[in-house]
DNA sequence: AGCCAGCATG
């Protein structure tokens, strides 16, 4: 990894450079002027002109100068800071009479061009040879190229010499220490150094707070900076960058808006990384007016601060506002990254915007992005979600790079729209690839057996395999186990399981066994499990719909009247039914029971003309889960309103015949429409595509992608 | 003459 560099600005020096190579004035002051030209050239990484300057030393020198140490050294560290290291190697390696400058030069650009292993074996070098020792620099070096590359071993040969020499005093390398250990998972150790040698400063404070943070330890990572409190005034950027980072983790908004009135009270300006931060952590702490607000009294906004308000709208469900931040962030010309695409693709895909996403597609082509991992993961989420799985696999398969992120996304896209098999061949090349599979990919792959029916196999997955790859089994886990006995109809084994693994169950996972019941018709069981959630949490409104549905199922009116009082009582509302669909450019909505679409005369008259194509091939209304006070005939029209049927028989008018129509709906789609979507698969010769609140439906020539269980 | 930290995606 590349340590970050100063921006140069080469515009400048090109300016003055050539006027200070003709005014070198006298042949005395021309050993020392070159230096310092030289250093400020490194400094400005200017390579252009530094290989004239080198050019016009190599041709103007007396023979006694070539070897001239000092001289050598700046144009080793020119080199070096140049990213031209083979070169700088060539000068060192050219080197009579080199010093410890000369190594530490060389090291650096070692370092700084992800070489780490390189400098280690320097450091050996230099050690064994005889009229060297290293020093400060050389160690603060050697310990970040441990740092980086993870070398604990050489770190710990490192801190020993440098407690025997005496060179821990010096504050870079202790700093450099405290770092390694920090970064090396092993923070007991930087404490140490922290707390038995004198001399701290805000860096060592930074790095171990950090190195506690990656290793997870938040709680302990705020204590740390509870002791800071008493050097509150030594407090800088990264102090405030990593705190806000903690606050946005923990989604603590109090203390995230205490530790920014600090700041605002400290004399620490904001610069870009602590206002992206801020952005950040009001975002993720879900307040967003705040992330807007700080955001928009921000002048020197960046790529980064930008897409950082775009991700708080996106994490808080505001998928538009993130799209549309898109654009005004064109119209500040500010370029967008590999970040800002991901972003962008996932508020597309919480749309379900699948021809926005089409679009955002052809931006990422031409940007030069789209090999970026993060962009592809986010392509093949957002295809998948916005139902076009096929679409999905082609990027997965054209991607160079694959992480555990992209395999997760495969195999639970396939997972979501009921292709089991698919998603378990996946899983397979997945272990073949090397790939480490960690919790999500257990989740996906669970669902993935549960929509087989694969019971044995989920089992050994659960149990075998997971603690095989180390993969601790948590909640979600153990609800797909759930799912997966009670779909494949041992509903008795499921509730077995859940009463004797000792797991704090949640309202998801029992409604997980309540639905299923209903699908399976056990309605003894499911009715008692469902009295049960609804004591658990008084306000799931899925579970007092499937507790009257089977009361309906069973006529037993009298439970239906109960759920209903029961509801009323509580203030619970059902959520009302929407679908919507794209029809070109514009999302078409349709409410359940709502009269309000302009053309809603010919979209009933077609949900009609359906019904009566269907009806022959064996639909019957079901009439029994209209849960209105009405007669028989008005339960069918209730049902004929359903939004799902509006927004098909909308698709089916305005598409050419061959299209595939995709439909989105809030809720669980009904039995009633499910059957009925089936049928009118057959009759049209379509493609229907319906994503519900839990999954996706493949209609086509009358059968279901979810078989029947959803 | 040379040395050590930090932000945004899933």
């Amino acid at each position: 990894m590349l340590t970050p560099r100063p921006p140069t600005n080469t515009r400048a020096s090109l300016k003055y450079v050539p006027l200070l190579l003709k005014t070198s004035p006298t042949p005395s002051s021309s050993l020392a002027d070159p230096i310092k030209l030289l250093n400020k050239l490194a400094e400005t990484r200017n390579l252009k002109v530094g290989k004239v300057l080198h050019a016009q030393l190599i041709t103007s020198s007396h023979a006694s100068e070539i070897g001239d140490v000092f001289r050598s050294n700046s144009l080793i560290n020119f080199y070096a800071k140049c990213d031209e290291i083979p070169v700088a190697r060539h000068l060192f390696d050219q080197m009579s009479d080199r010093n410890i400058v000369s190594w530490s030069a060389l090291m650096t650009g070692y370092l700084h061009n992800g070489l780490a292993l390189e400098v280690l074996g320097l450091l050996k070098e230099l050690v064994s040879g005889e009229n060297l020792r290293p020093n400060e620099y050389i160690f603060a070096i050697a310990l970040s190229s441990c740092s980086v590359s993870g070398r604990v071993e050489e770190g710990k040969q490192c801190h020993g010499y440098v407690l025997k020499s005496g060179l821990v005093f010096h504050q870079y390398v202790k700093n450099a220490l405290i770092h390694m250990y920090s970064r090396c998972m092993d923070v007991e150790g930087a404490m140490w150094v922290l707390n038995t040698l004198p001399g701290y400063d805000i860096f060592s404070y930074n790095s171990v707070v950090n190195g506690l943070i990656d290793l997870g330890y938040l709680r302990e990572a705020l204590e740390v900076l509870g002791c800071m409190v008493t050097i509150r005034n030594a407090w800088d950027n990264v102090t405030f960058v990593t705190l806000f980072g903690l606050c946005a983790r923990l989604k603590d908004l109090k203390l995230g808006m205490q530790v920014h009135g600090q700041m605002l009270k400290s004399d620490v300006e904001s610069d870009v990384f602590v206002s992206s931060a801020i952005v950040d952590m009001y975002g993720k702490c879900g307040n967003i007016a705040n992330a807007r607000t700080f955001f928009c009294g921000f002048p020197n906004r960046n790529v980064v601060s930008w897409t950082a308000l775009m991700a708080a709208y996106f994490q808080n469900g505001y998928f538009e506002e993130a799209l549309h931040l898109f654009m005004e962030m064109e119209v500040h010309d500010v370029m967008p990254n590999e970040y800002s695409f991901a972003v962008l693709l996932n508020s597309s895909a919480g749309l379900s915007a699948l021809r926005l996403g089409d679009l955002l597609h052809a931006r990422i082509e031409k940007s030069g992005f789209k090999d970026h991992t993060i962009v592809g993961n986010a392509l093949v989420i957002m295809y998948s979600k916005s139902g076009n799985i096929i679409g999905a696999n082609k990027v997965f398969l054209g991607m160079i790079f694959r992480d555990s992120v992209t395999w997760n996304a495969m195999i639970s896209g396939y997972s979501h729209h009921g292709l089991g098999k698919e998603a378990l061949n996946v899983f397979q090349d997945m272990l073949a690839a090397g790939v480490s599979p960690n919790y999500v990919t257990f989740i996906a792959v669970l669902s993935a057996c549960a929509h087989l029916g694969l019971v044995q196999e989920g089992l050994y997955y659960l149990n075998q395999l997971m603690k095989q790859v180390g993969v601790e089994p948590g909640l979600e886990h153990y609800t797909c186990i759930v799912g997966l006995l009670s779909r494949a109809g041992l509903l008795d084994e499921a509730e077995n399981f859940m009463r004797s693994t000792p797991v704090k169950w949640d309202v998801i996972a029992w409604r997980t066994l309540v639905n299923a019941c209903h699908v399976h018709r056990n309605y003894g069981l499911g009715k008692r499990i469902a009295e049960f959630v609804i004591q658990m949490d008084p306000h799931d409104v899925g579970t007092y719909t499937l507790l009257s549905n089977m009361y309906a199922k069973e006529r037993r009116w009298d439970g239906v009247v109960k759920i209903r009082k029961l509801m009323r009582e509580r203030n619970i509302k059902k959520e009302p039914g929407v679908s919507w669909l794209e029809i070109r450019n514009t999302a078409h909505v349709f409410v359940s029971e709502d009269k309000k679409h302009p053309e809603y005369s010919q979209i009933h008259e077609k949900v009609q003309e359906l019904l009566a194509k269907i009806k022959p091939l064996g639909y019957v209304p079901d009439i029994a889960s209209v849960l209105h006070d009405v007669e028989d005939e008005q339960k069918e029209a209730y049902l004929s309103y359903h939004s799902e049927k509006l927004a098909i028989a909308y698709g089916l008018m305005k598409t050419p015949s061959e299209a595939s129509i995709r439909v989105i709906k809030n809720i669980r789609m009904c039995d009633d429409c499910h059957s009925a979507a089936k049928l009118i698969s057959k009759v049209t010769n379509r493609v229907i595509i319906v994503r519900d609140a839990n999954r996706f439906h493949h209609f086509q020539d009358g059968g279901c992608s979810c078989a029947d269980y959803w």
